[in-house]
DNA sequence: CCCAAGACCTGGCGGC
DNA sequence: TGCCGCCAGGTCTTGG
């Protein structure tokens, strides 16, 4: 199954990637082809180079490269990966971005589709266009029932959408829109206004849920992400109707079911979620 | 504001 | 085998 890079997924690599990067000065930057999601700026070299990385940090899917005075912002998009590498090895067929470190290791992003992004963020990268409209993380408290519910106010669109919208919540992807969804027995088709605060309280726990599950999982699948290439995260094999079609429900035995939402493929269960 | 559809991009796969 | 066309899903943009 696909390895699409998830909150979950991005999380995972953050934390593989913190204790290899942070402390490290950026010795240089190679830009192999800027045409990611953005053109990459010309001028990252200049912003990066000399400057320590304090942190790694992560806000929804975006991975944080904290320097003095600003950060570089990293989005895996859909066929993204992030490695740290000898800055000896050659580069690997659609390697696009290389950050040589003063370890003699590089951070390199892999992107065979170019949906991932490469973002220098001057000052705090909160206040980056692309990170302000974010909505709470999946692991915050603010995170609850009571705060879906208000957001779905107003909001005839399937409930599906309304969880994959960045601006409600950050991180939540199609595959863990699905599986929450599932868990906590709502139809991804229900209007999102015509889901009650006590099921929108089992959404928001079932996706905190996942968060967790797919994160201590994947932090094990992706153990040898530093030094070689990430493959897909240990919690497909998890998963109770992502990509499932036909298969039976794990809770009722009902063939699960697929259908289009919003552009997108939908796995559910239509005899226990309603 | 809300919502659906289009755009971006390319590896992998099914069908012939 | 080889070629063709479809499919995958993150997120910004466009237009109703």
């Amino acid at each position: 199954m696909a390895a699409v890079p998830e909150g979950p997924e991005v999380e995972a690599t953050r934390r593989l990637l913190a204790p290899a990067v942070e402390g490290r000065v950026v010795a240089g930057v190679l830009v192999r082809d800027p045409r990611l999601r953005w053109p990459v700026d010309p001028l990252l070299a200049d912003r990066l180079v000399g400057r320590r990385f304090e942190r790694v940090g992560r806000l929804g899917k975006w991975l944080l490269f904290e320097v003095p005075g600003g950060a570089l912002l990293a989005h895996l998009g859909m066929t993204g990966s992030l490695r740290v590498a000898p800055s000896s090895e050659p580069p690997l067929n659609h390697d696009r971005a290389l950050v040589a470190l003063d370890d003699g290791n590089s951070l390199v992003l892999r992107d065979a589709r170019k949906f991932g992004a490469l973002l220098w963020a001057e000052g705090d990268p909160a206040e980056h266009p692309r990170l302000a409209s974010l909505g709470p993380e999946v692991a915050d408290a603010a995170l609850d029932g009571a705060y879906l519910y208000a957001r779905a106010a107003g909001r005839r669109g399937p409930v599906k959408t309304l969880l994959m919208d960045g601006g409600v919540v950050a991180g939540v992807g199609n595959i863990y829109a699905c599986e929450a969804l599932w868990r906590a027995g709502v139809s991804p088709v229900r209007a999102a206004s015509r889901v009650s605060a006590a099921r929108f309280g089992a959404v928001a726990e079932a996706l905190k849920d996942l968060f967790a599950e797919s994160v201590a999982l994947g932090g094990t699948t992706f153990r040898d992400f530093v030094g070689a290439d990430g493959k897909a995260g240990g919690f497909v094999e998890r998963l109770a109707v992502y990509g499932r079609e036909g298969q039976d429900c794990p809770r009722c035995g009902e063939p699960v079911r697929r259908r289009t939402i919003a552009g997108r493929a939908t796995f559910f269960c239509p005899a226990c979620q309603t």
